[in-house]
DNA sequence: GATGAATGAGCATTCATTCAT
DNA sequence: TATGAATGAATGCTCATTCAT
């Protein structure tokens, strides 16, 4: 990263990213917006240059990573023709995009929720996609006989979800005393024998 | 039992129980000590004599729910001899608790990560021995050839906590879209051939 | 004053009158809540336990104010039957009530058109009471003959106003430069002169 | 005029014309420099170029509209000989003035005094100029024995401006309840009697 | 001169907690 | 024990002003 170069440009995404650690890291509640913004390395009203407001600074950070991961996600889909193989490049794609932004995958976890909660009119668009991109793969894994028929996908796709978030977060808790191949190998053998 | 002792023991827990449900529904940042005391019928200053503080009354209202919960477990592996059985009941046995109970269900979905973040120094004794219970009944499941030798325990454990946790928000969220058995049914297919 | 006993009780009326002050050395804008806190003795928190805002401060302010004034000329209505007299005792009332009470009248006088401004939904329900009852003394009046009656009521007991309130202000910048009875001299002679 | 001078002149105006009317429509704290910027086609920086501060393009705005309203009151004085037509004159003059320029007349009442508020070291000048063309009509026409002696010219010219403000406010904020020479008819008969 | 992105000081309001009664 | 009035720390957001281009 050209950091000189970095400074000027990109102050969009500056903050998003420095969002997403100190969310990550305080919890959005504690976050203050100054810690956002110093960060960042700009000032405090700069942050409302970009963002309406601290809500609407979390709703961006979350898309900016869900869109991340659903792109990851919809190139699988698109290039991989195996139902089983889909499912387990997903796996290994979270866990790689977890080891690799581990802040945005802790936002994920962590803040995810909560934000639903007290931001009852924001519709989790970028959520509802991945659930819809994960059942889409569920469907059609069902309907080429290479998963069972009697699981409801979106309940499916819930539960994929509900175990890698919830796994995610065990080793991110745990900093190192959980490999991350050992988390991946078990949940990999549940979720491919859950389903078939 | 004496009435003033009486008296004493039900005050703590309508406050738990008023905590509980006030945290269910506003979240734990947004509810408010005076709403608490308003719901237990009690004068704020009261909710001091019983709690030290905020922080504390969130961490007791978890404990409470859990001990609930851990109860359950408990009594399901020392009466239920099959390892396959004890994880079918211990499946229904949550969404009935969660069917029974739904503000503690959504405090524990909701609020027990977040709970986690600014707490840093609470050990979550409760979710550890919720975690270990769950722990071994895997392993003497796999010792007994029952389930797969392959996955490791306290993953699957979690992984498991991931699965019903996420559903029961769904169909906590879901309100009535989606019916407990569907998910129930479509869980433990899941989660009993992903561990066999 | 028993300074005392005042601490406890009328806390209401003690952050109305250092309100009243405040408000009136600096301009509502530029006045500071902790401003208004700390000349009533108590803490900024405390100002929210009897006003909703800071708008409603200003509000119940002006109210306070004009009740005391309304109630004044209702009493010179009611206990004088001498038309003429009516106003000069109207006119005396009011640069009375502005010796005693400088800061309501600098609060009316400066704040009063600039708070309608910013809260248009504020119906000005005291200062339409006050204009109606000059206009009643007027009609009365003219319809006994000693007012002209080719004057609009309305317009007349507006005029009035303007010329009391614009000559107070004269009164109270000049800090001792226009005696109170010069300028109440002039006015009664215009007024009377004026509308006979 | 050359192009480029004519240009600035043109800035310079079209900023206080700007000025007068968003600090009439929204008083001058709620109106933001931004949005006068806006308004007069120039950038928030451009406004910086002419004026000192926001408090300078206030006072700017006021001495340019006392300016033209004194400028007015000259010419009535210099070309009518006739005390009682001045006065007369005067009045009408006033009301075609805030037909005219609604958002300068607005400005003027509400505003004035506000502004003198935060601005302690402003020496109102054009205000008081005001105020001395008024005071020698007043004067030189006791001199004539057209107005009676026993009046101070001082306060008298506060006094008319009083009534001139406040009814052209009611007027304003009657938006066509009242008439303008129904208005005006009232208030010349009482200023004429009043000081005869 | 002209621009407008960036700055950062300033303040109303909330609510966990205390303590006199 | 129980009360609830009083406290005061803490922070999101606005907008006048600056300055590099």
């Amino acid at each position: 990263m050209k950091e000189a170069a970095q400074k000027k440009i990109n102050k969009y995404e500056r903050i998003l990213e420095a969002a997403a650690k100190v969310f990550a890291e305080k919890g959005f509640h504690k976050a203050r917006i100054s810690d956002v913004a110093k960060l960042a390395g700009v000032a405090d009203g700069t942050v409302y240059l970009y963002f309406q407001n601290k809500d609407d600074l979390l709703i961006k950070t979350f898309e900016f990573i869900m869109d991340e991961v659903n792109s990851v996600i919809r190139n699988i889909y698109e290039n991989e023709p195996s139902h089983k193989e889909r499912i387990k490049k997903l796996i290994t794609a979270h866990y790689q995009l977890a080891s690799r932004y581990p802040h945005a995958a802790e936002l994920i976890t962590f803040e995810l929720r909560q934000s639903q909660k007290f931001m009852k009119e924001y519709e989790n668009k970028k959520f509802k996609e991945y659930l819809r991109l994960i059942g889409t793969i569920i469907k059609e894994g069902q309907e080429a006989g290479d998963f069972s028929k009697s699981l409801s996908p979106y309940v499916t796709s819930r539960a994929i979800f509900g175990i890698l978030n919830e796994t995610m977060l065990q080793w991110i808790a745990s900093k190192g005393k959980y490999r991350i191949d050992e988390i991946s190998n078990t949940v990999m053998k549940i979720v491919l024998e859950g389903i078939a």
